[in-house]
DNA sequence: TTTTGCCTAACGAACGTTAGTTTGTGGCGA
DNA sequence: TCGCCACAAACTAACGTTCGTTAGGCAAAA
């Protein structure tokens, strides 16, 4: 990927963000660009070219991010802290990219769509796994696994509603309140 | 609103709810209904129109919602529960407009898309109220409200993208899980 | 007879994309 | 150093399609 493409790239996930992919349209990206809409197609074969470029860099990264993890930690607790930790950082260090990734991948088509989804599930997988070693290890309650997972991803991912770079918490301060909280609701203590 | 005007707009909701607002056309819509896309203009003056109904449907709903729990209740971890009770029930009663109203709110313009977020935040406000109140009581610890509101909002909202009416979890039961989730993250206890 | 609900037909605008061409730049042999 | 080429990146012009919407009419119900 050229330099200018990257460029090209960025201007139009900031769009994207902004407006949604489906109601962005290529001559808003180009405008943005003070370019002729076909000149976009130098870069891009299509305008889902781009969408697909940042929803699968995007799920590389996490898939990356749980990867590493698994193989570092064996400790669920600090797993599951190092899972959110990576994940704060990733979607706000991409923010544009995270939203585009979290709200616009329906939009992506035929096989592209089916593979996404896979890596989608593949990483819910492995927050799962990392659950159900903290639980196994007498750590965490007992609780339903699944429903767990989707609620830890919810408030993680919800923060590219109102994550500001310019505001008050920085990622790790964000990641260490978000762990807290939702260790406090899965943590056994011997008091209950 | 006539039977059939109800009919039309739900069936509307469907096909938005499954491709999002600005990727469904008017024709996608009159196809579902085996009626010609220009009749359905005998019931809503524009394709917004029916996203506009389906929001402020929405909006009222939840503002009802919560002004009925402050004038009911007077403690705040009660308060909290019934929120996320009826916040949960809403979601799941009315679920292609739930849908709808948190994904494509977007796509309302003008006068409509300010009135829209000034309600959205005054709700907000309703929640950050209740949490505050638990603060003042002593009974729940002293985080940042503006944060533990959002990370609540969020995990509540997030069960749109999984909830499913043949799951095998009904309504009150999620609202009862979700409740003790994030009370255990609040909940001041003695032994900490 | 008025109203409701749908129809046919078509409008102009915006859409994503393609074809073919021009422009600027850096490398290389003469 | 000059002239030539290769290449990237942009351009102009336009294609066919789909978009939301409107005008006007027709049939059945009230």
């Amino acid at each position: 990927m050229t330099e200018r493409k990257r460029q090209v790239l960025a201007s139009a996930q900031r769009i994207f963000k902004k407006k949604g992919y489906a109601s962005t349209s290529v001559r808003d990206i180009a405008k943005a660009l003070s370019m002729e809409p076909a000149s976009l197609y130098s870069h891009f074969s299509s305008k889902e070219d781009m969408l697909k470029l940042t929803c699968f860099d995007m799920a590389n990264k996490f898939e990356n991010a749980i990867n590493e993890i698994s193989s570092l930690y064996f400790d669920g607790e600090q797993q599951l802290r190092m899972a959110i930790k990576q994940h704060v950082e990733i979607l706000t260090f991409n923010l544009d990219s995270a939203i585009i990734f979290l709200k616009d991948w329906r939009n992506l088509s035929g096989e592209s769509l089916d593979i996404f989804i896979q890596k989608r599930n593949s990483y819910e997988q492995g927050i799962r796994k990392i659950i159900q070693t903290g639980i196994d290890e007498g750590r965490f309650s007992e609780i339903d696994v699944k429903f767990a997972t989707l609620t830890i991803l919810s408030s993680v991912n919800w923060i590219v509603e109102w994550y500001k770079p310019e505001g008050n918490l920085n990622p790790p301060q964000i990641a260490q309140k978000l762990s807290d909280f939702i260790l406090s609701g899965l943590i056994k203590t011997t008091y209950k």
